[in-house]
DNA sequence: GAAATACATAAGCGCATGCTTATTCAAAGC
DNA sequence: GCTTTGAATAAGCATGCGCTTATGTATTTC
């Protein structure tokens, strides 16, 4: 199940680090790996389960493997989300309402 | 940090069943280990961690604990979200667009 | 074509996690 | 008061997870 996927890909502190890292454009392993005090095959690993969980996704250059967020890969988690909109927050509640408003 | 801790606990299929039972309302443990194959102790374990991460929250009467959905436990979710409203599926933005819209 | 670079995979290790049974504790029922 | 019931805690165990070092595999560079 996707669903769990994410949750899990992101119950990550270095994961989410390289997913917000991905936030301001494509980068590639060794740019993602900057900073972050792992070694190489963690990064690797890393990125393998975001992109499992489909959250990000790649496009290989010759021996550069070049990553970007994946479009709507968030979806799920808004899916999930939605099953419990009683539950939010109320400035969220608010703009669901805006929402059904406009549609009718 | 609390939004690892709910990314974290809503990683786990029962915590996120447990989670699905209570939008319904106010139940105890044993109503929520219903159905669920998992021991008396194991759902007590569950619910600690929900309970940890702010998700859900206790009312305890007489020898029951009757657990519910915390009020805004999903905001850190939520808020986390926000970061990467670039990324969110286009229904959403949507929904973002027409709040900045109105609070003008 | 040999060396260097970018990345992935394999194997192994320590610790976290989720589960169980056993026990404890408090409230209710008789 | 003793038993039963609802729930939490303790202890132990198997498995999962994130990390490391070592190795493999393309691609680029000289």
């Amino acid at each position: 199940m996707n669903e769990m996927e994410i949750f899990r890909a992101l119950s990550d502190s270095t994961r989410r680090a390289v997913f917000e890292r991905l936030a301001s454009g494509e980068k590639n392993a060794t740019e993602l790996r900057e900073g972050l005090n792992v070694s190489q095959p963690a990064i690797s690993q890393h990125l393998a389960i975001l992109k499992e969980a489909g959250l990000i996704r790649v496009r290989r250059e010759g021996r550069n493997a070049n990553y970007s967020v994946a479009p709507d890969g968030l979806e799920p988690l808004f899916a999930w989300l939605e099953r419990y909109r009683s539950f939010w927050p109320a400035r969220v509640e608010r703009l669901q309402h805006l929402l059904k408003e406009m549609d009718q």
